[in-house]
Parts: C-alpha cells; sequence; structure tokens
DNA sequence: ACGGTTTAGTAACACGTTTTAGTAACACGA
DNA sequence: TCGTGTTACTAAAACGTGTTACTAAACCGT
C-alpha cells in the first residue's frame, strides 16, 4: 500500500480512502484516477487479514456439518450457502466434524480464533443437535437441526407439510388405500410426515388403517421389506407414500416381483428427491423434494441479519421451517 | 492477550512464548503454569487473524471447485481433503464458482487478498482445465484437471489403467466377447479407459471388435442406447464394460428387457461406484471406484509440501495418477 | 573478588490495514 | 485585511500477535 502511495504521490491514508471509496475524504477525481493506476501498475492487491484485524469483521462465516461425504445432499447446501454468501463478499470456512463430538468442539473453538462473523451449524439430515456451548458467543444459525430449547435460530423442512401434501396428492387421485412404508428409527422427520399423513387422511374422511402402516430401515432394503408387508395382505393398498427415495426404490422392485405395474397398479410418492435415484427409477418417481438449497441460503441470510443487529438487545431466536416442494413425475 | 500477562503476572511477551511453546525462551515450568491457569481462568483464545498477519502465514487453504452441488463425488474430494488439512491445523476457505469463467478470476483474486497459503483447483469430472493465471502466485495443486503444458502440480485419477483392469477382469472370468457402452462425449476420462481396454483385449491376444464399441451419453439413457446397439446384433457380446455406472444403470434396463440374466447370460462392470447407485442395482454392480477421497488428501498433502519448500527453487510440478481400485460385486 | 555464563524475563518493533483528528492552502464575503 | 468555510490531504494511533535484541540478577569456577 505504501509502494502505491508513492507512486501515486499521496499518502497511504489516502490510498485507503480510494480503494475504499470513503467520500468524506473528499479526494477529486483526478487523484483517485492517478491511485488506481498505481494501484494497476503494481498489481496491488489489499491485504484482507490485516483489514480484518483492524476491522475486526473478517467478512468470514463459518460452516460446520457431521457428515458431508456420506450423502448427496451435502453439496446443495454448501452451494445454497455459499451463493448468497458470495454476494456479499463474505467466504465460508468449512469444518467437517464425521459426528465426532469431541472434534465438534475444537472446530467451534477453532472458528472462533479465526474471528468468524457467525457459524452454520449444518447436520446431514433433519434432527435434535447438540452444538458446543460456545458457538453461542457469535451469531449462530442451526442447519436441518435444533436445540430442544429453541434458544438457536434454526432453520428445518417443513416434513409434516410435505408429508400431508404427499398424502392429498395420492387422494386427490382417486386413492383412498394409501399405504405409508415408514422409517423404523425415531428421527424428527418420520414423526412429521406420519402426522402429515394421518392428518390428510382425515381431513378426506379416510379412517386410518394400521395395516397400512409397515415399518423398515430407511434403505432400498428397508424398502422392499414394508412394501412386502404392506402389498402382501388381503386388500392390500393402492398407492403408497414412502419415507423417502431410496425405500421407494425398495418398493419399485417389490411391485415387479409382484407384477404390479407403475402407476397404473400401484402409485408411489417418495421423498428427498435425491437426484441419481427419483428421475431414472422406472416410471420417474414423484416425490416431495428437501428444500436444501434453500436452507443454505436461508441461514447465510440469517446470520447476516444477526451480524449486523449484534449490538442491539438479542432478538428471540427463529425457529423456521421451509416447504419441500413436490417434484410430479410419473409414478401416480 | 494484556490481559492473562497481567493476571499472571508476566509481559505479553512472556505469555507468547509459553503459548507457542518456545523453548529458547527459557521459560521455567511453574511460570507456565501460571500464564495456562490465567488463560484458563480468562477463557483466553488467540487471535488467528493477528496471528496471521505477523507470521504472514494463515493456515488456510483456497479450494476452489467449479460444480459442487451437481455430483454426489464433490463431498468425498472435500472430505479427503479436510481430513487431512484438520491434523495440520489447517482450514479451508471454499468457493465455487459454478464453472462461470469471471467468478473463478475474481474467486482466486478474492483467495489471494485473504492470503491463502495455497489453492486447490478442483474440478468435478477429469478434464483439463484453464485456472487464472494469478493462480501461480502461490503453492497450487489441480485436482481431477490438468493444464496442458503440465505446468502446475496435478492429480487426476488413473483411467487408463483402471479400463485395462476392468477389461481384464471380465476376460479372467472367461469372457471373449466383451462389448464397450463408451461415452460419447470428448473427454479425457473416455479416451483413457477405451485406450485400457483395447490394451486388456491385445495383451490376451483378442482382437478388437468395431461391432463391440458403441456410444451413447453418460447417463442411463445413454446406456440404453448402447446397450441395445451392443445386444441387439448377431454374436452379441457376453459382457459389458461400461463407461459408468449410469450407463451401466441403463444396461441393467435392456438387460432385463431382453430377458438376459446378470451375471448368468450377461457380465458388467461399470465405472465410478456411485454410492447410491451401484450397490443398489439388482444384483448389485461390480464397479471402478474413483479415487475422489484420495485425490482429495493427496492435493492437500502436496500443496503443504509445496509451502513449506517454498522458498527453496521451484521444484518441477508434478502430475500424478491415483488408482481406481475395483470395487467386486455380483453383476460379473 | 571477578569475569563469564546461564536464567528469566521484558521493551519495542513489525505485520498491513482503517480511521480519527488535524493541518496547510485557498476562496470568499465583508 | 480578517475571519470563516471548504478542499485536499496527512500523521499517527489503533487492531493482536510474534520475535529480536536487550537486561538484570543469579550462579559458577578460579
Amino acid at each position: 500500500m505504501q509502494d502505491v502511495a508513492n507512486l501515486a504521490g499521496v499518502s497511504r491514508t489516502t490510498v485507503s480512502f480510494v480503494i475504499n471509496k470513503v467520500t468524506k475524504g473528499n479526494i477529486p477525481e483526478e487523484t483517485q484516477q492517478r491511485v488506481w493506476k498505481a494501484v494497476e501498475a503494481l498489481n496491488y492487491r489489499p491485504n484482507a487479514i490485516a483489514r480484518g484485524l483492524r476491522a475486526q469483521k473478517t467478512n468470514t462465516i463459518g460452516f460446520v456439518t457431521d457428515k458431508v461425504a456420506t450423502t448427496p445432499f451435502a453439496g446443495q447446501i454448501l452451494q445454497g450457502a455459499q451463493d448468497l454468501a458470495w454476494q456479499h463478499e463474505i467466504l465460508l470456512l468449512t469444518v467437517n466434524t464425521g459426528g465426532n463430538q469431541e472434534i465438534k468442539e475444537t472446530a467451534v473453538s477453532t472458528l472462533l480464533e479465526r474471528q468468524v462473523d457467525g457459524i452454520i451449524y449444518a447436520t446431514m439430515y433433519h434432527r435434535q443437535a447438540n452444538p458446543p456451548q460456545v458457538i453461542r458467543q457469535v451469531p449462530a444459525v442451526l442447519l436441518d437441526c435444533f436445540v430442544e430449547d429453541a434458544s438457536i435460530t434454526s432453520v428445518v423442512p417443513d416434513d409434516y407439510k410435505g408429508g400431508f401434501e404427499a398424502t392429498e396428492f395420492l387422494i386427490n387421485h382417486g386413492h383412498r388405500k394409501i399405504g405409508f412404508a415408514c422409517d423404523i428409527q425415531d428421527v424428527p422427520a418420520k414423526f412429521a410426515r406420519l402426522r402429515g399423513f394421518k392428518d390428510a387422511l382425515a381431513k378426506h374422511q379416510i379412517p386410518f388403517n394400521q395395516d397400512y402402516l409397515k415399518y423398515g430401515m430407511s434403505t432400498p432394503e428397508g424398502g422392499v421389506l414394508a412394501a412386502n408387508a404392506l402389498l402382501n395382505q388381503d386388500d392390500p393398498p393402492s398407492a403408497l407414500f414412502c419415507y423417502n427415495d431410496r425405500m421407494a426404490m425398495g418398493a419399485y422392485q417389490v411391485a415387479q416381483e409382484l407384477k404390479l405395474s407403475i402407476p397404473a397398479d400401484l402409485a408411489i410418492v417418495g421423498y428427498d428427491n435425491q437426484d441419481v435415484i427419483a428421475p431414472y427409477l422406472n416410471p420417474p418417481l414423484t416425490t416431495m423434494q428437501l428444500p436444501h438449497y434453500e436452507m443454505g441460503k436461508w441461514a447465510v441470510e440469517q446470520i447476516l441479519q444477526l451480524i449486523n443487529q449484534a449490538d442491539n438487545q438479542p432478538q428471540i431466536p427463529i425457529q423456521h421451517k421451509l416447504p419441500c416442494p413436490m417434484v410430479v413425475r410419473h409414478s401416480v
């Protein structure tokens, strides 16, 4: 910067004013030109580290994930977060913990050492989480997870509404006998989707039938299991709502074995809109899309708000839900 | 830091010596204890930004990707890079450009402004790339891509060897009539795998048959196209090597339509080991795994080496290839 | 007692910015 | 001629570290 100042024949202060477009510096156009020429000539690039030290603000957001590799959704979350951050000239410092509790703690500490302006704490499926306490020292948003006492702003998919709409979609296509191939694990998404399922039935005066609710692991194998249980009974359902696309994949297999044609003999709706599965099943699967990209964006948006009002008295933390839009293909 | 010094009754210098374990400071054990107590009591956390400014080293590596969301591989690359970086207390500053050339330029500039110690430039499939020139101002490694003149260190999958081994695996299982469902696009991976395919045939004195080489897009639809062309001819192949798992998925569909049972009537080998496809096809697909995780690790390893010898005269850039291990399932 | 060495520590500068407070030079009106 | 206001600019103090060069005291061997 001193070199630029020398070349332009001004002081460092003036260079700073010009570069940062500080108008109250009152720098005439002609001088500004001189400075820019010098910047150009010397290929000068301001040092963001020094700037961060002085400004006490690094334009960096920490992004903590549990498992990034084992899920195809991570990329979408990250992309949403980055796209919005980029617009505000903010970069993401990413750490993933592999679910290891100790690493979680040190990850957040490390990010704080690096003076990030905020932290996004993301999990790869909708669940309750226990982020380290130190995360509260800085604006934070939980993504795809939440804390029990709702004391930290969080954003998750609206699984209830998704379950409701998926079911209603089947009803609106004339189905009355609708089975639910449900995840056997106790996760928030399961309970919400199941409630949505039941409420949609109730809304249309369809009694809930316990025989139309079967469980399996949230894998293709689990889908085979649940679909077999659902379809191999007297008076089987004519439509299946599957907890996720992988279970739906299993249901497709069962349908094929039973010589049921989709959607003529059996309608199927999945969940997740997993991009390597749903479009490539035969026929392509109608499913509910998880708003990963949108959650990423929302989280950054919210962090920015929190940062910009950080000095004011703390707002009460928002618990936000984003809708899961339906992707209609050909399985209904 | 001053507060810690006051509480421990020493100077800032001493605190710095203790925290950084600078032995030539000659600080006796007892004083060190006092300092650590004070650090603990005040919950002091060193400011990595200030440290970075002073040390002219930020322990940060920039990670530039083209498209992270549209591929399930991104997570594995990132994970590999992060795992190794974390061991060295280095964090990753990630930017993804969406393939936009202008964003590429500013992305690298932004990273340089932030004084990253090195830059990894990753693409999501093996190809030639044109990273911005400014990337050369700092240790850099290309991941899954390369520049024409080999002037930047790079790491890519060994597609030739992968194609060779996949083909030889089929030969060793008794197949002589082996078809290749090949990508129609001109990408480096295609040429390398095809060369591997031909060389494996040659090694075993099997003449290359032009009718056993058919093209299609690298999608399930493309797989259907190529597999149909390969199988609907007189004397069709008894085994198929597919350019990737998605094309293999299409081949499975064709096999089903032709009532060919896999692997009895038709053996299939894929490529990529895409985790939501390969294990869930019926039967599970034998395929070549792309070394994404390993490439991530290798890139960081290499960057660290480059950083630690940055003052010496420049080494000649390495062009590294990592093997694609075979994942044997039940399609052969 | 004395010179030299070790021990235990500190003062002060440097890293590259931003920003506050201030100053010369000049214009203008009375 | 003087006071006031504006314009164009700068000196210097932060921001929080790491490190070099230095010192005062204690110790040691002769």
